[in-house]
This record gives C-alpha cells, structure tokens and sequence, in this order.
DNA sequence: TGAAATGTTGGGGCG
DNA sequence: ACGCCCCAACATTTC
C-alpha cells in the first residue's frame, strides 16, 4: 500500500491529465491536494481566483464521485507539504511542471526536501524542446510555428473515458473550506465538463468561421477557452488534437483556412511558454531591450482614465468596463485598449500588464506579458512597420454598428450611429436629445489621437538600432 | 494581428 | 453616341 500526493495548481481535471496519472499509476492510494499559497492569495485578482475557487468545488465533487474528495489547506507550499508527506506517509508528491519564475523557485524548495515528481502537462511541448539547429531560441513567432507543426502531436495520456480513482489513504489530513468569494455573477462556469462543453459547440461550426468573426466585438465568435487553459480544467493536447480533427475535416478551403488559424493561436500560446523559458527574466523587464530607453509619459490620472473606462474613447472604455466586470475581452478588445495605453497615453506597458493581471480569468505572466510586449514592440515582427492604433478605425471595422460600444457604455446608448465612434463630434443638439452631454455625461477625449502621434513617434525612435 | 498617402479603375451622370 | 469628369471602391506604396 502506497499513497501518492497529487498536489494540483494549474491542471484542475481528471481527463488527460499526465501528473495525476503518473500518482496513479505508482500508488495504491491518492491523496488530491490544493494548497492555498498566501503569496498566490494576496495577489489583487479577486474574479480569478472566485473563479479558481469555484472550480475547486466544482473538481472535488468530480472526486466524491468516485469516492475520494479534495483536500484544502492554507500555508507555505513547503511547510505544508512536509506535513502532509508524513502524516499521510506518503511516497511521493505528482504534480503538473509550471514554468513561471515563481513556480520554479518553489517546486525547487519542495523538491529539496521531498520526492516531488514533475510531469509535464500546460503545453504541448515542455518549452526548451523546440528551438533553432544551433540550440538558439526561436524570437520570430512564424519560424517558430513552423518547426512546432513539423512535430508529431504526443498522445493523450489516458484516453478511456472512464477511469478509478485510487482511494484516498488511511490517515488524512484535517483540511480547510474552499473559501468563499464575494464575487456574484462569474461570467463564465468553471469546471471541467463546462469546459468540454464549450470546446465542443465551438468545434461545430464557430471554428470554421474563426478568422472571419473573431474580430468582431459584437460577436461571441471564439472559443473563449482560455480561462479553462489557464487552470488546466481542459487538456491543452486534447483541444489541439480536436484542432486537427476539425481541420482535417473541413468541408472547403476556406473553413480550413479559418479551423488552421484557430489552431494557430494555440500555438502562439504555445510560442510565449517558449520565450519565458528562454528568457526567464522577460516577464518583469522588457524582452525588446531597447524599450528600456523610452521616456515614458506615465500620467497617473490617464493611467486611472483607462483602467474604469473613461478615456472619452468609446471602443477603448467599453473594452475597459467590460474587463473590468467580467474578466474578460476579445484579444481585438486587448490589442485597442493596450495600444491605446502604450501609443496613445505614453503609458509604460508594464502599468497595463499588471491590471490585467488584476482584472483577467485567464491571467496568466507568460502569455500576458507576451501580449504586452508584442503592443508594446515598434514592430520587430513582420512586416517591420511602425503601428499606432487609431481608436476610431479600430472602432469602426470591428463594431461597425456600435454594438459593443452601447452594451458596455450605458452612456453612449442613444448616440446616433453616425457619431458612436467619435462621440464629441456631436452637435450640441444631438448630445441633448441623446441625452449624452460630452464632457459632463460621456467624458471628452483625454488625448487627442492625431496630435498625439508625434509624440509616440519620437518616444518610439529612441529604439531605433543603428542600420534600421 | 496598421494607417495614411497615393495610385488605379470602372461605372454613371452629363454635356 | 461618345468622351469627359467625378468619385467611390479597391489596390499599392510609404511611413
């Protein structure tokens, strides 16, 4: 009789999931563990970890299915671990590899001191394995996906449906409450099975119109599985599996063209676990290093502006109001509102990392700081072009309508839609009837966009290598 | 996974 | 009927 702990962080699910096979397969007892780091609570990210929390109940009555359950305890990941080890005299601890800077430092602690197993699970391939013939690291998004799509896809670790959970062991530890969160109304359910849900309606025609819609702000058009990924609820290799499949099965040209740019996107994912790896250091300081050397505005009341929405700039606060509600946007919502914070305010990017951080489901330090850093780079990627969003343009192509715009700024509801996108064009006349007096009900822009690109221009040209 | 400036084309109104 | 102009729509170039 053997017990193994499967201490879980980032990989919230039975199915697929290679850490908790690899305890089973080793022991004759399980004990699933979720340990309530107080450096991970203290973190100011209240509707992702309500999420996270709610996924907890949702994964320990997946448990008590199967007759074992989930345990909770608070404290240092070290300290609690040692407890538990020997009251439950275990002989091992299983857990998913987590790759941030902050995993790798105390899984390094644990395993210091106990038989901790790393089993590799977040992405397709352990980042480090892929890079260039010179063991180099791939910093071009395209060669890097190329050489990502020469591999064979790993198969799924356990592909029956149904498996038995091990029972738990004799001693167990006496364990605490999964705590309760103030937050109401989660915009989406966790959990595994709604996960599987969503992956699924997504496969049955949304992924064949993925390019085509994804844009569009009005629209629920994308999969929206990325809160799941970032707790592991779904199995990263099943989702592209089922990728393949779907463009495997295209009914033309075109609806492949669209499945492949979904799977492409998996890759991204897949691109910045990479550059972390490589750059370990990039999450904090700037991956570009030149970026270092921009006089940044950084005015704190714009800062304030943009984080509740009210920069005078319709897309950009509805973007805004509606991370800020529900924890969520569109990665075209992202793109406009983080361009429009770095390019526009002049605001250093690392200021927009963190709130999203703060504000995100899906929060996550590798790829959100890949995001930023990819807004926030004067266009080292190809084509080799300097961008500064225009906020109206923006605004116009991917809600055409105002749509988005009216749903997220109750303010701007009855604006016509010939001024929707620029609001303080209005007459006097039509701010009246609209009920939306610029400057007094719906703010007036807190930068003008056109004066303001010089600005950018000059912040930016500090970057500018000697040659370019 | 831009935007703005510049260039080209083609249909319709009109003398 | 025909050529000319206008201009919107689309394409290309430049930053």
């Amino acid at each position: 009789m053997s017990t193994g702990i499967w201490w879980i962080r980032r990989d919230m699910r039975l199915d697929d999931n290679p850490a908790l096979q690899e305890a089973i397969n080793n022991n004759s007892c399980l004990l699933p563990l979720f340990i309530l780091d107080p450096t991970i609570l203290s973190h100011p990210a209240e509707k992702r970890k309500a999420f996270m929390f709610e996924g907890l109940r949702r994964l320990d009555a997946q448990l008590r299915l199967q007759g074992s359950r989930l345990f909770i305890l608070i404290g240092d990941p070290q300290t609690v671990l040692s407890q538990v080890f020997y009251a439950s005299n275990a002989s091992a601890i299983y857990a998913e590899a987590d790759y941030s800077p902050y995993a790798r430092k105390r899984d390094h602690a644990v395993a210091a001191i106990l038989p901790l197993w790393l089993v590799h699970g977040l992405t397709v391939f352990p980042p480090g394995l892929i890079h260039k013939q010179n063991g180099s690291p791939y910093t071009v998004y395209t060669h890097f996906k190329l050489a990502w799509k020469s591999l064979p896809l790993p198969a799924p670790c356990c592909t029956q449906q149904e498996f038995h959970l091990p029972p738990l062991p004799e001693s167990t530890p006496i364990c605490e409450d999964i705590p309760e969160t103030s937050i109401r109304d989660l915009f989406m359910q966790p959990g595994e099975s709604a996960a599987f849900k969503r992956l699924q309606k997504f496969l049955r025609e949304p992924i064949y119109e993925y390019l085509e819609k994804r844009d569009l702000l009005a629209l629920d058009a994308t999969s929206t599985l990325s809160p799941y990924l970032r707790f592991g609820m779904i199995s990263i290799r099943g989702v592209v599996q089922e990728a393949r499949f779907a463009i495997d099965n295209a009914q033309d040209e075109k609806s492949r063209k669209n499945a492949q740019t979904w799977l492409d996107e998996l890759v991204w994912r897949e691109f910045y676990y990479s550059v972390l790896h490589f750059f370990p250091d990039g999450l904090k300081t700037s991956f570009r290093k030149d970026l270092h050397k921009i006089q940044w505005h950084n005015a704190p009341q714009e800062l304030e502006a943009w984080k509740q929405g009210k920069t005078g700039y319709p897309v950009v606060d509805a973007g805004m109001r509606q991370l800020k509600q529900t924890g969520w946007m569109l990665k075209r919502a992202r793109m406009i509102t983080a361009s429009f914070l770095v390019k526009n305010l002049l605001v250093n990017w690392q200021e927009g990392e963190s709130w999203f951080m703060e504000n995100l489901l899906d929060g996550d330090p590798a790829l959100n700081s890949g995001g930023w850093q990819w807004t926030a780079s004067p266009g080292k990627d190809v084509p080799p072009t300097f961008r500064i969003f225009n906020p109206t343009l923006q605004s116009q192509k991917f809600d055409p309508k105002g749509t988005y715009i009216r749903r997220w700024v109750a303010e701007l509801a009855n604006v016509p839609d010939a001024f929707i996108h620029q609001p303080w064009r209005m007459p006097e006349d039509i701010q009246k009837q609209s009920g939306c007096i610029i400057g007094d009900i719906y703010p007036t822009p807190i930068v003008d966009h056109k004066s303001i690109q010089e600005r950018t221009l000059l912040a930016f040209q500090t970057t500018k290598e000697p040659g370019e």
